[in-house]
RNA sequence: GGGCGUGUAGCUCAGUUGGUUAGAGCACUGCCUUCACACGGCAGGAGUCGGGGGUUCGAGUCCCUUCACGCCCA
């Protein structure tokens, strides 16, 4: 090969950023780099179960963020030699889809409605203010989700794959499609005839507006404005009255209880008595219980069926009768309750019937004032209430018969072996544990998982119609397995036809669907083909996986709704390892997100700064770590591209070296031997999923690369020594170069592919991570690092003195006077005539010393 | 109220089992058209490591305490 000047062929003239992207997604895409090869034995195996996204949401930064997270460490695996399984799935069922198919078309859904095969959509978008939804059936709505929903897919993928994430497409999933819906049931019913799901009447909270009941792990609690106001009760002894504090006087006629704490001296004497409410003259007993806080209003409350989930627990635990009043619809009952036998009292409730809860205070405290049994003015306070994580009204507890899944909450010794499982896990950070194991811990009921929606999987059971043609929730039907998916709504149990339904004697479909975690609690299951569909057994391959990647703050919900999945029907962790992302800030370090309003859009960074440049950005990110949103990261990322397409270009402008060209020369190997340094430490980082700390080995020895030691050795590739020395440092060049290309190709996909294919055959995708065994020219680090470090010195302060000088670090300089250890100077002569023609020195001195100090003296300017 | 995390240069962040004079990039300033790269290079100034106390020969690092911020839970 020529070592003369010229492009050697596959160099490009001018290496370029531009575009680089859309043509190297396209040859993976042909090559199969990323596909899965499905006969891989389980220990060759690396299977990644990544979170599904939920594509009714907005595309935001946080997307690049965490993926590109997992991407890297993909990447790593992959060139380490492992079969990569890198499904991905969308998320598109449930309640968000629903609400953005609702404002999107203007429809609502009504499942009392016949399908309607010419319905088409009043709007598809720009829906006006004025426009009453239009009510269509529940198979239309459910179509209409799965247009909308198709179209924002298309979104996502286009992002995703322009962002370079080495999924395998061929495996994509959807948590609404046939296998998903498939597995679920199959999963339900599984747990069904263990024991493990059970239907149960019991009160729930619901959240009134969306018309479904919510799971624990779905509340939240919000501070909202409210008001105390004291109500007085008054004793059924005639000794006068006893006087609360409530925020809710509307659910008085709900009232079966005061309670207080059974050490609070005030009530001691009260306990076991009675008193009667105001208003309605109903009489209820004084009870003492633990939860009551003295110090909380006037230190007795009233309970009510049921205002929040302390009532609940009242309710349970002192064995109280049920008052409910407020229905599905969110309205007290209509009907004058039975238990209010006073007439004041029954006209009391009269003016209250039908009313929202908000009227119904309005009213109930007018009629107080009138009645003189509520004292002074309400309070204005401001108190945590519990809201359904989507909602916007306070959640309501509505007694009503749902289906649940046990997850511990009611049962410690399941709760233990949940904990013992996430003992189980490597956490990437460990203490992320914590954030699991409290959620664990302070479970109080199972997990509810029916809802009253539509854009879900359904409830696979039917149920009897008795004889009077009403549901008998204790006949449950089940479909046979080879039946799965069944919709109970359309589908016919086993020994029943069609004309059978709703009737005496016949069979009903249960109306709800699936809670949305409890279909992606089974990623693991729906991407790993659980059932083996497709007939090569992949499932036990990939299955447990090898990391759940995800945000911490789904921890109480995917994480161990997954847990609890695997626990139940495989009696092991999903993964052994947990990896959490941190959050996106935006730069006044508060977290996006869309109510903020500050959120980013993703695409069009990639377009300005390009996907490497982004994925630096992200990749920068600690695992775990609250990461600020700053385009400067990317500005670096950018750097980092282009200089590897330049030194690229520099390093393979040599062209191929002579044959048996090897590092020879100290400095050479010296490099070598940081390298393999680099090349172990990022090693370990990605072992241990920290991709941030592989990346910031790589890139600091990186800029050393190009900014010290490819400046040394410039001179003599070219040719300015020896043949020997020649050879050495373009034999050493190309090492380097291979390795560095390789290490940084989990975090910049794109340049390190374009700039490898220039001298290699296929992808670097499909190459092996480098190894310091590879290095095998390489000197020991301890020794690598005496070689180089004063020779960096002596440039560093030639540098320095030419900076000073105001002249170009092209100013020859006179004499350089070395004042130095013994070792230092033997590091430095060894490397002096490269020192001499990076630095163009002339006269070279040695005294002895003890650090490295140079005198420096220019040559006067050529005239 | 409980749990967890964070606090290091103007900004974003490294700093491993305690061990020389606390690092990097950005920004800022100055210089250099240099034959891989001006989308570049070289160099410079800039820090009471949130505060206080303790352990130690030695603390950014370990312990206690306190403040601020963030997240999760109640």
């Amino acid at each position: 090969m020529s070592t003369s000047s010229g492009t050697p062929a596959g160099l490009p003239e001018k290496p370029t950023l531009d575009g680089i992207e859309d043509s190297l997604a396209e040859r993976w895409e042909h090559e199969g780099v990323y596909r899965f090869d499905r006969s891989a034995t389980r220990d060759q195996v690396f299977a990644i179960d990544t979170p599904p996204p939920t594509v009714s949401g907005s595309l935001h930064i946080g997307h690049v963020f965490s993926y590109t997270h997992t991407d890297t460490v993909a990447r790593f695996q992959r060139m380490r030699g492992k079969r990569v399984f890198y499904p991905i799935g969308w998320d598109d069922n449930g309640l968000a889809t629903e609400r953005r198919v609702q404002n999107f078309t203007g429809v609502r859904c009504d499942p009392s409605l016949p399908f309607d095969a010419d319905f088409s959509a009043p709007f598809h978008g720009d829906v006006p203010k004025d426009h009453r939804a239009v009510p269509v059936s529940r198979p239309n709505f459910v179509e209409l989700c799965r247009e909308i929903t198709h179209l924002d897919e298309q979104a996502f993928e286009a992002l995703f794959r322009r962002l370079g994430l080495s999924v395998d497409w061929s495996l994509l999933y959807t948590t609404i499609g046939e296998r998903a819906r498939r597995v679920s049931q199959r999963a339900f019913l599984r747990n069904l005839e263990r024991g493990e799901a059970y239907q149960q009447d019991a009160p729930t909270l619901y959240d009134i507006d969306e018309r479904t009941a919510v799971a624990q792990a779905e509340m939240e609690d919000r501070d909202v404005a409210g008001a105390y106001h004291q109500l007085a009760f008054h004793r059924s002894d005639g000794q006068g009255d006893l006087v609360i504090d409530t925020t809710r006087p509307e659910l008085l006629p709900s009232c079966v209880a005061m309670v207080a704490h059974p050490d609070d001296a005030r009530f001691q004497p009260l306990f076991g008595t009675t008193v009667r409410t105001p208003l309605f003259g109903v009489e209820v007993p004084v009870l003492a219980h633990h939860l009551a806080d003295p110090e909380k209003g006037t230190g007795v409350a009233m309970i009510c069926t049921f205002g929040d989930v302390t009532d609940v627990t009242w309710w349970r635990e002192l064995n109280l009768p049920s008052r409910a009043l407020i229905g599905f619809d969110g309205r007290l009952s209509s009907e004058t309750p039975e238990w209010i036998t006073d007439a004041a009292g029954q006209e009391a409730y009269a003016q209250l019937a039908g009313l929202a809860p908000k009227q119904a205070q309005r009213k109930i405290v007018e009629l107080l004032q009138a009645s003189g049994e509520m004292l002074g003015d309400a309070r204005p306070i401001n108190h945590p209430v519990k809201f359904y994580e989507r909602g916007t009204r306070p959640l309501e507890i509505v007694a009503t018969r749902q289906w649940y899944i046990r997850n511990g909450g009611r049962d410690t010794e399941l709760r233990a072996a949940l904990v013992e499982r996430g003992n189980e896990l490597d956490w990437h950070p460990g203490y992320m544990q914590h954030r699991y194991d409290n959620w664990v811990g302070g479970l109080n009921g199972d997990w509810l998982i029916s809802r009253q929606r539509y854009f879900g999987v359904p409830i696979p059971v039917w149920y009897g119609v008795d004889a009077d043609g009403n549901p008998d929730h204790s006949v449950v039907l089940v479909p046979r397995p080879d039946q799965l998916p069944v919709d109970p709504s359309t589908d016919v149990p086993d020994g029943f036809t069609a004309d059978q339904r709703g009737v005496p004697g016949g069979f009903v479909g249960d109306p709800d669907v699936m809670d949305t975690w409890a279909t992606s609690s089974l990623t693991p299951q729906i991407a790993g083909d659980w059932g083996d569909t497709e007939g090569d057994g992949i499932f036990d391959r990939v299955f447990p996986m090898d990391v759940r990647p995800q945000g911490h703050d789904i921890i109480r919900t995917w994480l161990f709704a997954t847990m609890v999945r695997s626990h139940h029907e495989h009696g092991t962790p999903p993964w052994r390892h947990a990896a959490l992302s941190g959050w996106i800030l935006d730069p006044d370090r508060k977290k996006m997100s869309k109510s903020k309003g500050n959120t980013v859009t993703p695409m069009h960074l990639l377009e300005q700064y390009g996907t490497d440049a982004v994925r630096y950005w992200a990749a920068s990110g600690r695992p775990g770590v609250d990461t600020a949103f700053d385009e400067g990261q990317m500005k670096i990322g950018r750097k980092l591209a282009l200089k590897l397409l330049n030194v690229s270009k520099f390093v393979l402008g040599f062209g191929e070296p002579a044959d048996g060209a090897e590092p020879t020369a100290a400095i050479d190997r010296a490099m070598l031997g940081r390298l393999a340094g680099v090349v172990d430490e990022a090693t370990v980082a990605f072992d241990g999923f920290d991709y941030a700390r592989a990346l910031e080995r790589a890139e600091g020895f990186f800029w050393w690369f190009c900014d010290d030691y490819v400046e040394l050795v410039k001179a003599r590739a070219y040719g300015t020594q020896d043949d020997a020395g020649l050879q050495s440092a373009r034999a050493s060049l190309r090492i380097a170069l291979s390795a560095i290309t390789r290490a940084f190709a989990p975090f910049l996909p794109f340049v390190t592919d374009e700039v490898w294919r220039w001298w290699n055959a296929g992808s670097v995708h499909a190459t092996a991570w480098p190894t310091s065994t590879e290095l095998v020219h390489a000197s020991p680090a301890a020794e690598a690092a005496a070689a180089i470090e004063p020779v960096s010195e002596v440039l560093a302060q030639v540098r320095r003195a030419k900076t000073e000088a105001k002249v170009s670090q092209r100013a020859a300089v006179a004499t350089l006077l070395v004042r130095s250890s013994h070792e230092a100077r033997e590091a430095i002569e060894a490397a002096l005539a490269d020192l001499r023609d990076a630095g163009s020195i002339d006269t070279v001195v040695f005294e002895p010393g003890d650090q490295v100090a140079c005198e420096i003296t220019l040559a006067p300017p050529a005239a």
